[in-house]
DNA sequence: AATGGCTTCTGAACCGTTACGGTTTGTTCA
DNA sequence: TGAACAAACCGTAACGGTTCAGAAGCCATT
């Protein structure tokens, strides 16, 4: 305790109106409605409250009888660090705190442990709504989540029946990249993706674990390529696809030696992520191979920093997701229909890719 | 609404009761205290509240009852994306959510808009306590909180009676960065600072602006320069304090710009954070600046960005500053008098920092 | 047969507020 | 002079739970 410890019961709006002896109604007027009393009454009410330590009604029970709590709850992966590690993330994060801070509404951080399955904290959360991103398909507070009676969104999540959803159409903005490599004649590709499921797997991943991802944007993307490449010829079994749990830099980086040396002869390394990318780009670099020379390197999302590297990249306006979820979730109740939003993206080439070079620069140079 | 509109009223715990033909009481240690009934009773209690769509009790109401929220507020400076933008911030961020996933309460986000004056919002909030980071000393919202009846801790504010605080020792931190820099022969130096007060001032700030800050920390910070200096006979008076409302790269490099316009023989930029920093030295760059042969430039934080250019900055452990102050209100009520923690800094040399070229080196080259 | 100790369930009080539908008082105006 | 109306204030009933001190029933012990 860190303030002068109030040596009675707090005052409430009750007491503090016998002490005047008015109404309550008339002190939570007071509050809420100054235009229903006189201003002497009011002033009146304000000065004893002050003199009685009244702090003003109390939001619970306002909350409670309001049926508003005035904060909507966010749910985000099991892994608090990550959201904060991830710039698109972190980008999420603002645009959705942004549009909370427009509406006035508070914005509630969920905790979501990932070992105790304890989803007591999404019941226990007093908030109007709830948005959900980035959490594997079968999470338990995902499911929680629904059980609550409550408007949700979820973010990059496949689409749930008659829930409104934000995100990027993933599989056009992997068709993007893919096309833009394929364009340059790379066919000899390997892959670093972001954790596929709830279980730890550092290494590489089999195809069936591939199409099995509980993360929807992995899944997604990796399926896009998938067929993408097969199309061209390409056994996409034989692709190397290397997984990391964790995502930092250093990771894409032990990622990107894992895959290069089982493969040397990739000519490209489709990151999904652009944290894995200067990660891959960090691991060329103490190889010494040269970029774009030597070896491709392409990200995903298009953050601030992958843009100051120069990285090959598709963009997506991760604010503006965070942005729309927020006010998707805040005007609920506007509407009857869920609603779908998908964001733009745009394929950003970098100075990171170019074609291949072919067997004979590889062995006697350009 | 997304979700099939119940057609009727929510099922409460009191209509559950009645359908089961038992006592509220019953239903509520179905959900809270197994123990308390028998197995069989609990299953048909936890099965009916299935069909009829009961959610569990609602969490604002038991909130009241027990006057817990489960919940803890983070009020922030007024602008939202600084906290999102700056490194730092978000490892304070990241470290107060880990403390509060630890103990499975949420984390509220609180909206403190900066035009409107909106304290509603802080009365509004159903929270068990409120850590306040990073606002300046005179906002209203901090005199807000404190009139909430709940523990509070302050992060990087001025020690206020009677409240728990968590900090660096700025006055520490900046003594050790500015030994460096006199140790090193620095006189002629210039300061790029973050704002100093609510109103906007992009530009040289003079000496009264400074001391009167309204942020505790930039005002530490730039006093503790001024008494650094004045004893090796600087006249701080004459010292180019460049401030910036921004906290961005760019803003650093425009400030680092109209400083050293106005005084191109400062030999050392002594910049209050990080950001500000290596947006210093991007502006060198591009002046054709080597540094730290021409020019020395050094920051504040010690975030991972600044480490990776081998920024000579000052270290504080930002995430144990969030973690530390969310165990902090989190163990209020254990404690009786007011607790403060020092947090550890630790000057970093990195390769921006050396001794200043001499006149003649100045004029014909080293 | 009385006593004590479980387990299981209940009744009533309470948490602090706001919504709703009034009543009272005073002023205006035909 | 009295009807009409606005301003100011009030009483009651929720809002949806938790909690605590028992009551009822049952069994084992003395």
């Amino acid at each position: 305790m860190n303030r002068p410890m109030r040596t009675r019961r707090q005052a409430t709006l009750a007491s503090l109106a016998a002490e005047l002896g008015v109404s309550r109604t008339t002190v939570s007027n007071a509050y809420n409605r100054p235009d229903q009393l006189s201003p002497e009454l009011r002033r009146r009410v304000l000065e004893t409250a002050r003199r009685l330590g009244y702090p003003g009604p109390d939001p619970v029970a306002r909350s409670l009888r309001t049926r508003k709590a005035g904060a909507v709850g966010l749910l985000l992966t099991e892994n608090l660090s990550y959201a904060f590690r991830d710039p698109a993330a972190v980008g999420v994060l603002e645009g959705l705190a942004l549009a909370c801070e427009d509406a006035g509404v508070g914005l509630q951080l969920v905790p979501a442990s990932p070992g105790r399955e304890d989803v007591a904290a999404v019941h226990r959360a007093g908030v109007d709504g709830f948005v959900v991103y980035s959490v594997p398909d079968d999470d338990p507070h995902l499911a929680a989540v629904m059980s609550r009676p409550v408007p949700t969104v979820i973010i990059d999540q496949p689409q749930l029946d008659g829930i409104d959803r934000v995100g990027p159409d993933d599989a056009a903005a992997t068709e993007q990249i893919a096309d833009h490599l394929v364009g340059l004649g790379h066919r000899q590709v390997g892959v670093l993706c972001m954790r596929l499921a709830r279980d730890r797997n550092d290494g590489f991943a089999p195809v069936d674990r591939q199409q099995e991802a509980h993360y929807h944007v992995q899944r997604t993307r990796l399926a896009t390529l998938a067929k993408k490449f097969a199309s061209v010829g390409v056994e996409w079994s034989a692709v190397p696809v290397v997984e990391r749990f964790e995502h930092t830099v250093d990771d894409g980086a032990s990622a990107a030696r894992e895959l290069l040396d089982a493969n040397p002869h990739v000519t490209a390394l489709i990151c999904t992520s652009d944290i894995l990318a200067l990660g891959a780009l960090a691991e060329a670099g103490r190889r010494g191979l040269r970029v774009p020379a030597d070896i491709t390197v392409t990200g995903f999302d298009g953050v601030a920093e992958a843009t100051r590297a120069g990285l090959t990249t598709v963009h997506q306006p991760v604010l503006e997701k965070g942005k729309a979820a927020g006010k998707l979730l805040l005007s609920a109740g506007d509407r009857v229909a869920p609603k779908v939003i998908t964001l733009p993206t745009e394929l950003r080439v970098g100075t990171t890719s170019a074609p291949p070079r072919t067997a004979e620069e590889r062995w006697f140079g350009p």
